[in-house]
DNA sequence: CTGTTAGCGCCTTCAT
DNA sequence: ATGAAGGCGCTAACAG
């Protein structure tokens, strides 16, 4: 059943038929009349527009494409997924996903396969935040940056979580509950490409030094519970007697929890703890971890906006706040 | 750049550069010369179809939709998107997502939004596996149901894991490694309207009774790490001795975990545990978990596939089967 | 206020 | 072996 159909059975031709269907009746002055009846006659035929016609005359689709190195593999970057969807469907706009697993083959067939599609726009997320080198992304349709960057390009859109922010907010936590004269990081690792780490670390030493308090010590370890409870290990081993400690992820926050345990240590009694990353295991570990959290489906949410509706934006960078799952890990020192 | 262009450029017919670019021109028996001038003006002119134009004319998109209650907001099952994505791709399609957060309102209007595009097939996919009341999905396109099925109805074509088969998986482990007088069953919890805990359980104990060995004793629980916790914690307080546990799930694997060792129980030593789900946080715990895995990634593959070839599968019912993930978790009995 | 007309870019039957 | 022509369903000038 087509438009044609509606004008036929409302006795109307087709422009009228399509301004009224447009909800553009008022722009044409169409007669109260006419509308009633091609609203009925469509209603009552079960009339549904055809999106490929419509897509071809308008050489728009009203849908949003995102590529992704993989997030619909991570364990909660989906939640980015997730933003970016309802919101693109607030507005009218479906998504079509793709993986390219960071082969820049995958990458480039899928970013053409894409806009042979004619995607309204685009969205190139990363499961981990980092710096890229500028894949060859073009300037139409408008493409946002999701949870990445390019090197020293400020003119392209990008969203992020406010590492650096977050870093600050984990630093307070702790020292609103009366620590301060040391306060150890765990997971800072140097080789890592992602961003996240290094950022929130330095929020971590600029709050800490704003306030006159001393450098935190770190201890290295990879992003992975295993490698974290062996690094703990041995720094205890060694001696160290941690009172505050920021875990730089949760999956650290448990290899550290295990670690102490095992050296007798109880959180939050002896040591208080802060992580990162506000997932699901932050809740499941004992005692419950208080944790900054990675915004991510509040990111997708602000990519798919930005794709839609850059109007809305005052800058292409958009940094969104971290904001804090509280948890018991954290206890406030009785001196 | 249209075809016309290419045409022109080529000096033949849109005709013909429509029959060599779709790779018909065998069946059109076109001269070489032709073919090489059409291929070359196309790469010059960096031809690439308007697949807009394409849809119009042959009612078909190379996409397929992929509805969700809220996959990609599973801490797992977005693996689920992958797979589907992945092989979709493989097929040269892509795939357009959208989430109902279970609403049946917006499911059906994301339908009708998913029909209105042409979408070449659908996937209808739940995160948790249950049975759903038959949504008014259509014939046409070909629908498959993931990771739930229709009560009753043996035609609508639907991928599911195997979880009975894995119930016999997870008490084979345990049965091999030499228990068999008692094992315990713990987090079947009847409220659920997931399918997924009573099949485990009812492969468990067929299992079990087919080898002559007494049925498992349960343990009722959440499917929660704290709720688990709790269960497990009273259950051993009121005198229970297990040596061998079925937990239904990972989460209740790391509660039960995190109960014996406050009994002063150690696994594997004290205690075996076999556990379901196959998630990152069996390898993230102490002792690693031995867990039967949901096969996320393949349940995804197999439904795309479904959708796009169902005659490459002889059952409209596809089971997958769960893997072993291997952990540290079972003890071979020393009697 | 409404209808006529002309494409959007492609595929495909039919004629040559 | 190739070209001409029509139409998929819709929108938007332009005329009335």
């Amino acid at each position: 059943v087509t438009l044609q159909d509606v004008a036929k059975a409302a006795m109307v031709s087709p422009t009228t038929a399509s301004y009224i269907l447009n909800g553009r009746s008022a722009e044409m002055r169409i007669s109260a009349d006419a509308e009633v009846r091609v609203r009925q006659a469509a209603e009552r035929l079960g009339y549904r527009p055809n999106r490929s016609a419509q897509n071809l005359r308008t050489a728009t689709t009203r849908t949003i494409g995102l590529i992704s190195d993989s997030v619909a593999s991570g364990h909660y970057a989906n939640n980015m997924l997730r933003g970016a969807s309802a919101e693109a469907g607030e507005r009218g706009h479906l998504l079509l996903i793709s993986e390219t697993g960071g082969d820049p083959k995958t990458e480039r067939d899928v970013l053409d396969e894409m806009l042979d599609r004619q995607v309204d726009g685009l969205i190139y997320a990363t499961l981990v935040t980092l710096e890229i080198d500028p894949p060859l992304l073009p300037e139409v349709p408008p493409v946002v940056l999701l949870n990445c960057t390019v090197l020293g390009d400020t003119t392209r859109r990008s969203v992020l979580p406010d590492e650096h922010g977050g870093g600050r907010t984990a630093a307070r936590l702790l020292l609103d509950a009366g620590y301060g004269e040391r306060v150890d990081v765990i997971g800072l690792d140097p080789n890592l490409r992602a961003l996240a780490g290094p950022a929130r670390f330095r929020g971590i030493v600029d709050e800490l030094v704003e306030r006159g308090l001393p450098k935190p010590t770190v201890v290295a370890t990879d992003w992975d519970v295993v490698e974290a409870r062996t690094a703990v290990g041995s720094w205890l081993r060694e001696g160290a007697r941690p009172e505050a400690v920021i875990c730089l992820n949760d999956r650290i926050a448990m290899g550290a929890l295990q670690a102490f345990e095992s050296a007798g240590l109880r959180v939050p009694d002896d040591v208080s703890l802060v992580s990162f990353d506000g997932s699901e295991l932050a809740g499941w570990l004992r005692p419950r971890i208080t944790s900054v959290t990675i915004p991510y489906t509040r990111l997708g949410e602000v990519a798919a906006r930005m794709v839609l509706a850059p109007d809305e934006f005052d800058s292409a960078q958009q940094l969104v706040a971290m904001p804090v799952l509280e948890g018991d890990s954290v206890r406030v020192r009785t001196p």
